[in-house]
Formats: structure tokens, sequence, C-alpha cells
DNA sequence: TGAAATGTTGGGGCG
DNA sequence: ACGCCCCAACATTTC
């Protein structure tokens, strides 16, 4: 009888799960667990990561059950867990698929050290990407720091991508006596009632990615080129969550987008190409944040060490609350909050407002999103935010920046977006709504908003805060 | 995956 | 009839 521990971390699924599938293969006893323990002190999972945590981990749990195996839960550090079980049920062997974040990274690599220095056999296989980091450099050996011409050399190198794998069609039984923490033991939901709202969105789990995915290939791919701009339709795919959490895999995400579509999805005019696109966009991000470990906390650009960020707690909290006087902000502000997502280009919008308009670090914008989004993910979130603070790898020009206005008119041309999520001046009319600072007074009478008591007034000027912005941002451009 | 400023063009009003 | 001006519409440049 040998027995084999598979360590669940981010790759909540039974489907193309290398680690699981080799365990099943070569063991008679396999031991599927989740160790519950933060070892990121700087990202702490976020309260919105949390809520989705809970139901992925009840989900995979019930889908072992049906296997007739048990998902044993642990708390504690990953190397004193695994170190007891394997002590206590005479276990030969780990398999896990590898993360590529800073910190799992380095732990990873002490506990693989340890458990082989005490003769057992430790096994990592490839985790959810597409190449390893390591795999994709340019011409002089290096890691790549545009997206461009990383995507370029993914998609030529995509026949040695491993192709997804089917679920095992036996797990073998977990031994008797293994102990599992209760799942509520972890602790993961919310006290308040914050969260209440996520479940009209989101159904975690690996079932139902595979679904929301089938249902996007073939109702909206293809129109998504355009529709993903409106953030008031239903025009992207909403994967990330569940690809954060490992419930499906980029490949299996690529393999049945293929499959669907034909090999077309490469070609440029194709709705599906843009969606691929966008798995490379998440590829790219742990190709960076794995050459640039210090990227999620420091910029890219050392020009933006010394940035002379303001400070100004008053304005970032009405930036976290929807409270700017700017509706489009507030409504994805809102939204965020109380869905635990939002939209791509409301991201944007809000990122360009934090950081060039309020003149705020983008790492405020990151913890804060750290904390909310559902989908929160250390590599797309910090590339994200130094992309729009002009700071990271294929930054953002840094004299663009978005006006809220203008933005509104082109992706919420009828203002259902904002009308949605600001429902006190939901009354205004589509010439208005979009800044009722400048409203006329009898306009605001009628639509029962009162600047500064039911709607506040913007904390900051357009065009005064572009100015700066603009100056700040090209003086640092020129530094060295 | 930008916005604003500046330049150019052409139609129409008007002296 | 003609030149001049205004200005919208569009294009280009600049930040």
């Amino acid at each position: 009888m040998s027995t084999a521990i598979v360590w669940f971390r981010r790759d909540l699924r039974l489907t193309d799960h290398r680690a699981l599938k080799e365990a099943c293969a070569k063991h008679d006893c396999v031991i599927p667990l989740f160790i519950h323990h933060d070892d990121d002190s700087s990202w702490p999972l976020g309260g919105a990561s949390q809520w989705w945590l809970h139901h992925s981990l009840k989900s995979l749990s019930d889908s072992l059950q049906a296997k007739r195996s048990q998902l044993i839960l642990a708390v504690g550090e990953p190397l004193k867990v695994l170190t007891q079980l394997i002590a206590d049920h005479n276990v030969s062997a780990v398999y896990w698929n590898r993360d590529y974040t800073p910190v799992r990274v380095k732990n990873d690599s002490e506990i693989k050290a340890t458990l082989r220095r005490n003769q057992i056999d430790v096994e990592s296989f490839i985790g959810d990407v597409l190449h390893e980091p390591w795999a994709i450099q340019n011409g002089q050996g290096n890691p790549f720091k545009v997206f461009t011409p990383f995507w370029r050399v993914c998609v030529r190198e995509l026949s040695n991508s491993p192709p997804p794998l089917s679920a095992p069609r036996h797990v073998p039984p977990c031994p008797k006596g293994v102990s599992s923490r209760k799942l509520n033991d972890l602790m993961l939901l919310p006290k308040l009632a914050w969260a209440d709202q996520f479940e009209d969105h989101f159904i975690p789990g690996e079932e139902q990615a595979h679904k929301k995915l089938k249902k996007f290939l073939s109702n909206s791919v293809r129109d998504y080129g355009e529709r993903r701009n409106f953030p008031d339709q239903l025009g992207t795919s909403k994967l990330s969550p569940h690809l954060h959490f490992g419930e499906i895999s980029p490949r299996q995400v690529l393999a049945e987008t293929v499959k669907q579509h034909g090999e077309e999805v490469f070609q440029k005019e194709y709705g599906a190409e843009n969606f691929i696109r966008e798995v490379g966009w998440r590829e790219f991000a742990i190709h960076v944040l794995y050459h640039f470990p210090h990227t999620h906390s420091k910029p890219l650009d050392e020009r933006f060490n010394q940035f002379a960020w303001r400070k100004d707690s008053k304005a970032l909290r009405a930036w976290q609350r929807g409270q700017t006087g700017y509706p489009i902000i507030d409504a994805g502000m809102r939204e965020l909050w109380q869905t635990g997502w939002m939209h791509n280009r409301v991201r944007m919008i809000v990122a360009s407002f934090l950081t060039k308009n309020l003149g705020l670090s983008w790492l405020h914008g990151a913890q804060w999103f750290h904390d909310t989004l559902v989908d929160a993910d250390l590599a797309a979130n910090s590339l994200g935010w130094q992309w729009a603070a002009g700071c990271g790898a294929d930054a953002a020009p840094y004299y663009r920046i978005f006006n809220p206005i203008l933005q509104t008119e082109r992706f919420d041309p009828d203002r259902a977006y904002i009308r949605r999520f600001v429902p006190e001046i939901a009354q205004l009319p589509d010439a208005w709504i979009l800044k009722p600072y400048e409203a006329p007074t009898d306009v605001l009478k009628a639509a029962g908003v009162s600047l500064g008591k039911t709607y506040p007034l913007p904390i900051v000027d357009l065009k005064e805060s572009r100015d700066r912005a603009l100056g700040l941002w090209k003086a640092a451009r020129s530094e060295q």
C-alpha cells in the first residue's frame, strides 16, 4: 500500500489536474489536501476572495465525495501540516501543481527540499499557465516586458503547451482516520452581510466554470471585440475568478475555444481572438511577476521609485466608497463593493482617476482591489495597476488620462450602468447624469438631486488635476 | 485600451 | 461676382 498527498492550492478542480492524475495513477491511497494558511503577510487573502474560496472548497469537496474520496482541510504552516500527515499516515509521496507567485515559489522550493531530505517523493507539475514562465524568452534570452512580442511567442509555441487532461476515472480512497477541519472552521465567510449579493452574480466551482465558458462561447464570443467595452452589457466571460482559483485552467479555456471556433481564433478579425488575447494578458501578468518578483509592491520602471504620490486619506476613502462626485467612477466602485467584481473598462477608468486625477499611489488601488475583488490575483492586479499608473510593463503612455465624462458618453451611451449603481441620480436626464455638477438647478430639482447632500460634489477638478498629472509624469519620465 | 490643442478644409453668410 | 470671415467637421499633432 502506498499513500500520496495531493496538495490542492489554487487548482480547485478534478479535470486537467496533473498532480491528481499522477497520484491516482501511481498510488493505492490518495489524500486530497487543502491547507488554509496566509503565507504572504503583505497580501493576505482578501475578504471577497475568502468568500469565493469557501464556496469553491465546498464544490471541490462535493466532487471528491462523488468519487468516494474526501477533501481534507487543514489550517497552519504547510510544511508542518504536511510533515504531520506524512508521519501519521505513512505517506510516501507529495504532489502539487506549481504556483508562480513570489512567496509561493520561495516556500514551495523550501518545502520540496525539506521533504526530499526526508526521503519523500515530491513532484510538482506545470501550473495554470500555457507555458512555464521560464520557457518563454526574447531573442536575447531575457523575459519579455512588452505584451505583443510575448504573446506572439506563446502562440507560436502552443504545440509545446501540454494538452488539458481529463479527470481521473478513479480516485483511490483516502486512508481511514485522516482528520479534517470543518469548512466553517476556516472562518472564510465575512461576519457582516457584505458578500450577500455576490451569490446573485457568481456561483463558484468547477462545474459552473465550464458551464459559463460554454455559454459564453456559444452566445457572446462573436461580438466580444465590441461588446466587451460596454459595462452595462453582459459582453465579457466573467471567468476571471474561476481562473484565479483554478476551477478551470487556461489550457482548457483555449482548447474549448478552438474546439468550438476552429483555428481561426488566432486571426485578428474574430471576436474569439480578442478573448484568447485576454487569456494571454493573464499569462503575461504571471510571466512578469515571476521574473520581476518585486513588482507587486514596487514599480517595474525604476524612475517611479521616488514618485511624489499625494497622501489624502479622505480622497482615498471617497474613491473606495464610490463618493467622488463623478458618476462613472462611483458606479464602478459600487459595483465592486456590491458584486465583488468590476467591468474591465471601468477598472481602467477608476484606476486612471485614482492615480492621475487624485494623484494617489497605485498601491492603494491595488490593495483595495485585492481585498474586494472575487478575482483578486496578485499577478494580474499588479500588472493592471502599474499599467494604469504608467510605471509597469507595457504601461500606458504617461499622457493617457481617461476623462470620465467622455468615457461615459462612449461606453455607457444610455447611462444604464450609472443608473443601476448610482440610483440617487437615476432621475437625471442622459445629458446631465454623467456630470450632475454642471446640471441646471431646475433639472437637479426635478430629479430630486441635491448636490453635496444626496450626491457629492466632485472631489477634484478634472482639468486642473489632468494638467498637474501631465507635468508630474513628464518629469518622472525624464529622470535618469 | 486617450484627450486636448492645433491645423486644415470647405460651405455659406455677407459686405 | 468676389473676397473675407466664421465655424463646423475632420485631420494631425502634442501632451
